[in-house]
This record gives C-alpha cells, sequence and structure tokens, in this order.
RNA sequence: GCCGGGGUAGCUCAGCGGUAGAGCAAACGGCUCAUAAUCGUUAGGUCGCGGGUUCGAACCCCGCCUCCGGCACCA
C-alpha cells in the first residue's frame, strides 16, 4: 500500500544567493529521500521555497535604494536556478510572497488568536532613529556593561560571552547606520508556548526514530518555555489579521511565523495549481501520512517545537480545516514525523562567510563542475551528523579516485565491451555459482539500502552502493571476459549479461543521490522514458495580477521502480559515453586561487 | 557563563557494552576490457588524558584537556 511521504524542506532566505553549505545541509538530503520514495511507489509531495520577509531583507534593500520585494524576485530566481540546477526534484518550490500564503498565514494567525494562543503584550523595542523600523538586537552594538568591550552586540557580548539586553549598553548605536536606536514600548503579539509544554513534551519524548541531538535538544529547549513574539515593527511581511491593524503599515507578522506556515501554505498551492484544490489534505489530514522535515542544525526548534505549537493550536479549525469534508473531516492537521536536521559544512577548516570570500556559491560550483559530483561529494562526505569540512583536495580525490574510478569506470567498461562486440543485451548461456551469487548479492541490496534511505542514513546507504559496485568490478576482473572472448563468446556473453544485470541494479541505487548520470546510464542501456527526468518552471498568476515562478515536475510520468530490473535480452544499447569527468588535479590550486589564498592560513 | 556535540590508522570518517572498521594515501603483486581506470595481498591505531562501574568499555559514569556549535525578537 503505496504511503504519502510530505518531504518538508527547508526555505532557503532569499537575500542573496545560497552557497554549497546550504544545500549541503537542506537541498541534497531531502531531494535523495523524494526520489527514493517516488522510486518506491508512494506518494511524494515535496514542498519549499524562498523565505522573503524580515529584517536582513529591508536592510539589503535600503542599502541597494530598492523595494524589498525587488531583492526578494532577484534572488527567488537565482536561488530557484541552482535548485533546477542541482536536479531538486520539488513538487512545489514557490515563495512567501505569494496571495495565497499571505491567506493561509493570516488564516493560522486568526484562528490561533480566536482560540486563545496568541496574547497582546507591550514590550520595549529598539528603533532606528532614521528609519523608524525595528532594530533586531543584533543589528545594535555598543559597549558592553560587563566587560567594558567596546563592540558588543545587543544579543550578546563576544568578548566576555554574557548574555546582553539591547538596553543595558553604553553607547548604544545602530549598525546600519550607526546613529543610537530609540527605545519605546510597543504592543506586539506573542504565540503562548507554556500552553503548549506539555502536549510538547510529551510528544517529543516519544519519537524514538529522531536523532538523538534532535531531540534531547528539543526536550531540553521546552523545559523553560516563555510567550514568543509573533510580530515585528516592520513595514514588510504578512500583515495582522484584526480590524485594528488593517490599515496600519508598521507592524507585521514575524518572518518565521509565516515561514513555518509555508510548507503547508505551499501544498495546499499546489493543490490548486494542479487543479485539486483539496489533494493537499491527503497529506495533511490523513492520519497515515508521514511529514519529513529537512533542515540544518540552527533551525531545529522552529521545527520540532514551535511549528508543531501552531498545528497544535490550529488543529482542525479554521478556514481550512473547516472546510474539510469526507474522510478529512475534522482530522488536525498532522504533526512532523521525523526532523532530519544535519549539522555544518565548513569550507577549508572555515566557517562559509561571503565576506571574506570564504564561500562557494552553488551557481559558481555547477558553472565549472557536474551536479552529480557536488550531490556525490555533498552525501558521501556531508555534514549529516556532525560538522564536515568541504577542501578541494578532496572534492578532487572523491570524484576521481570514487565516482569516476568505481562506478563510472565499470558502467564505461561494461558498455564500451558490450557495444562493441555485442552491440544488444547478450543473451546468457546457463549462469554459474559465481554468477548467481553475485547477482543475489547486488539484487540483494534494494532491501538494505533501501532501508538506509528511509532511515534518512544518507552517507551509510551511498557507501554501501558503491561498495556493491566494487563487487562487480572484482567480479569482471576475476572473470576476465575481454580473455574469454576469445575462446569462448558464448561464456563471454553471459558474463556480460551479468555485469549489465548488476549495473541495471546499481543504476537504480544510485539514482536518488546521481539523477543525471543515472538517466544517461538508463538510457545508454536501450531503455526509453524517464527515472529521472527534467523539472519544470511554470508561471502562475494569482488574482491580484502578479506572477511568479514555480519549480516543479512531471514525477508521476517517470517509471523507475525500486526493484531488480527485467533487463531485456536483445535491447539495442546506445553508444556510450563516459557518465563522469575527470578533473585535473589543478583544479584545487585554481579553486583555492580563486577563494583569495584564505585557505592557506 | 549555561546547554549540546566532537576528539578512533598519515587523511576523511563509520562503529557507540562482547576479540579495533571502511575509503583514500603507502608497500608489494596480478590484469591491461575500461576515463593509466581496475583487482588482490600486506602494513598501519595503548579509540584525547586520568579515574570509576562491569566477567568484559571507543562504547556507560565522574573529572580534566582541546575543538566546534546553540543560547530564543538573526534567518
Amino acid at each position: 500500500m503505496p504511503k504519502h511521504i510530505l518531504v518538508a524542506v527547508a526555505w532557503p532566505y532569499a537575500n542573496g544567493p545560497r552557497h554549497i553549505g546550504h544545500v549541503a545541509g537542506f537541498g541534497v538530503p531531502s531531494d535523495i529521500f523524494a526520489r527514493y520514495h517516488r522510486l518506491k511507489g508512494n506518494y511524494v509531495l515535496m514542498v519549499s521555497g524562498t523565505d522573503e520577509h524580515g529584517t536582513p531583507i529591508t536592510i539589503a534593500a535600503d542599502k541597494e535604494g530598492l523595494a524589498p520585494r525587488a531583492i526578494a524576485d532577484r534572488y527567488n530566481t537565482v536561488i530557484g536556478d541552482d535548485l533546477y540546477n542541482l536536479g531538486l526534484s520539488y513538487d512545489t518550490f514557490t515563495r512567501t510572497t505569494t496571495l495565497n500564503h499571505y491567506a493561509v498565514t493570516q488564516d493560522i494567525f486568526k484562528t490561533l488568536y480566536e482560540k486563545g494562543y496568541i496574547l497582546r503584550q507591550d514590550a520595549l523595542g529598539a528603533f532606528s532613529a532614521s528609519t523608524g523600523r525595528t532594530l533586531p538586537d543584533r543589528y545594535i552594538e555598543g559597549t558592553c556593561p560587563i566587560c567594558g568591550f567596546g563592540e558588543a552586540r545587543g544579543d550578546q557580548c563576544d568578548q566576555c560571552g554574557n548574555q546582553l539586553d539591547p538596553v543595558d549598553l553604553l553607547n548604544p548605536r545602530s549598525k546600519v547606520d550607526g546613529q543610537p536606536p530609540v527605545f519605546r514600548t510597543t504592543e506586539h503579539f506573542f504565540l503562548d508556548l507554556p500552553v503548549f509544554a506539555e502536549r510538547l513534551q510529551t510528544w517529543i519524548a516519544k519519537q524514538d526514530h529522531w536523532r538523538p541531538n534532535v531531540r534531547s535538544f528539543s526536550l531540553n529547549f521546552i523545559k523553560a518555555l516563555k510567550p514568543r513574539a509573533i510580530t515585528r515593527d516592520l513595514e514588510w511581511g504578512v500583515p495582522i489579521p484584526l480590524p485594528e491593524y488593517a490599515e496600519r503599515d508598521d507592524k507585521k507578522i514575524y518572518v518565521w511565523f509565516d515561514a513555518v506556515i509555508g510548507y503547508l501554505s505551499a501544498s495546499i498551492e499546489w493543490a490548486n495549481n494542479r487543479g485539486t484544490p483539496d489533494a493537499w489534505r491527503d497529506w495533511w489530514q490523513n492520519r497515515q501520512s508521514r511529514h519529513f522535515y529537512f533542515m540544518g542544525k540552527d533551525n531545529i526548534v522552529f521545527h520540532t517545537v514551535i511549528w508543531p505549537a501552531q498545528l497544535m493550536g490550529y488543529f482542525s479549525d479554521g478556514h481550512y480545516g473547516g472546510t474539510a469534508r469526507g474522510a478529512f473531516a475534522e482530522v488536525p492537521l498532522q504533526l512532523p514525523y521525523n526532523i532530519v536536521s544535519s549539522e555544518f559544512l565548513t569550507m577549508e577548516g572555515k566557517k562559509f562567510s561571503s565576506s571574506r570570500g570564504v564561500v562557494i556559491y552553488v551557481n559558481d560550483f555547477l558553472s565549472r563542475y557536474d551536479a552529480d559530483a557536488l550531490r556525490y561529494v555533498l552525501t558521501i562526505a556531508g555534514p549529516e551528523n556532525q560538522d564536515t569540512d568541504f577542501t578541494w583536495t578532496e572534492f578532487v580525490r572523491r570524484n576521481n579516485d570514487e565516482l569516476v574510478a568505481t562506478w563510472g569506470n565499470l558502467v564505461n567498461r561494461a558498455l564500451t565491451n558490450v557495444y562493441k562486440n555485442f552491440g544488444t543485451i547478450p543473451q546468457p548461456a546457463a549462469l554459474s555459482a559465481r554468477d548467481t551469487a553475485l547477482l543475489a548479492e547486488i539484487e540483494g541490496g534494494f532491501g538494505p539500502v533501501g532501508e538506509l534511505l528511509e532511515g534518512a542514513r544518507f552517507k551509510a546507504a551511498i557507501t554501501e552502493t558503491m561498495r556493491l559496485a566494487a563487487l562487480v568490478n572484482s567480479y569482471l576482473s576475476e572473470q576476465e571476459p575481454w580473455k574469454v572472448i576469445k575462446v569462448d563468446r558464448e561464456r563471454a556473453a553471459t558474463i556480460w549479461y551479468v555485469a549489465l544485470r548488476c549495473v541495471d541494479s546499481l543504476k537504480l541505487f544510485f539514482t536518488p543521490f546521481l539523477p543525471f548520470s543515472s538517466q544517461r546510464l538508463h538510457e545508454y542501456l536501450g531503455y526509453d522514458g524517464f527515472i529521472a527526468g527534467p523539472l519544470a518552471f511554470k508561471e502562475y498568476t494569482e488574482d491580484n495580477g502578479q506572477t511568479h515562478r514555480v519549480l516543479t515536475g512531471d514525477y508521476a510520468t517517470w517509471i523507475g521502480r525500486w526493484e531488480p530490473p527485467i533487463l531485456p535480452v536483445g535491447q539495442a544499447l546506445r553508444e556510450p559515453k563516459p557518465l563522469f569527468k575527470k578533473l585535473d588535479e589543478q583544479v584545487v590550486a585554481e579553486e583555492l586561487a580563486r577563494m583569495g589564498g584564505v585557505a592557506g592560513g
């Protein structure tokens, strides 16, 4: 029985291009997971979009003399292109500035407010003297009242490590324009998290399948829950859906409150765009569905505590809950099933930093190297369980000595031999014990590799797949069909048939990780159709006339299945070419030079 | 400061209570179909340090050293 799987992917923030650390954390792992479940025959809905509200975008806009929307437009395009080029197979990659997203966000806010889960309280806030906008604590600096450090931030002193309140700073000033901030009392709306503390505690405590650090970190976090402000004094954001704020342009919903709602709103948008407006409920109001969230470790509490609290509070009410009929009626919106959080990638031993040149942007990377090469390295050497370091030396080595040498070479030697000597999938004679043993081991991989993928153990899954590929190289070296063919063409045909059967299965194991090369291999083997096909951009126009671009794809037409394929004897091969490019050792020096030599020190 | 995570073969990492593992690098040998790729064999570690629990500890507990994150109106 196919399952409904929601793959909810962190929303990249649209204030600049994204670097490979970002896609290592949420993009590649989530796509591997989604592609695997599609092959498995499950109903996958993979959603995300660019996160376009909040202070950093308004600051970027001010610097360039543009409207926030213009910044968001620019980076929505850049980021969308990056994800497309990496082959991330979203069902819907949209943005938070759509009418639909505003409507869903406002419905959730309004419903939580009416149910008493949102409180109104006065709070002391810091404002920019020049623009009147909120100044987040981290944008205020001054002299630390504890240690006297002159450049302490409003939230914390980097010298003595103490947590601070911006009103305590001596000589406070805005990091944006250098002016002293103005402090004044302002009304804010607070999500009443303590009301949910007990339910959250019970729920999180029984999530044995979460990664241990996610679970323990979250349990620790909810020991001291306070109401959390979910509005900001900012003109850029989703309007507060209450009559007294309808005409005001100075207070909006906090970006994090609306960003997580994107998982739901993007699902609703997906359903509307394909003309089946209730289809999202199969994932959200279906107790059998499972929701997987992918993000970096800095986002954990938003997904394990705050978003679940929003969902618990909303339950099956509001406009979207209340319009459910039939099997969906009164089924509460489903909570996360698993929170797959990654650690951080560093770059040549340092944190990514665009200002210091310690960075490689996705579009820059893909202009010189293949997406599959990046996907391979980010998977097998990615920050799955601990911070890991990306180095160019390691990238070149993994590409050349592992991807090209083990898998690329196996495919190439098998295909070129068979293409040259037979032209079609050769007819085997009786299989030897060695032949059947190899086939059993390779085709037996669908179970264990699949289990590793289901458990989000991507490193282990690709390592096991590489081990299986190496077994086939070993088999060929031992059987030496290039020698056998001179004396026994039928036996040579059998050996090559066995090798190609293995390659055909390995092709499926590699498809979630390396979709582009797996599709090419699929075609070289003489098959038609897509096991990993093209993605597509579509334009949608909403009622206000505003148009936005959505990254999607026609995944239902893809034909791959997570099971040993039936390799048809006699099927004509297409002329093979190497799947991967071997990289010259000097790209290491070139790339380090491009980074301005920062890696040396 | 508080909370959390890490320190395992030259390198990158897996293992997380039951005789120390993988890949790469190194040495030697085989093959030469294949992107000079591959295959086999060998070598290599008092598992950060010191205590403790246990029949038995990389694995659990305590202390220390060291590195790295998070600390909620930053996303």
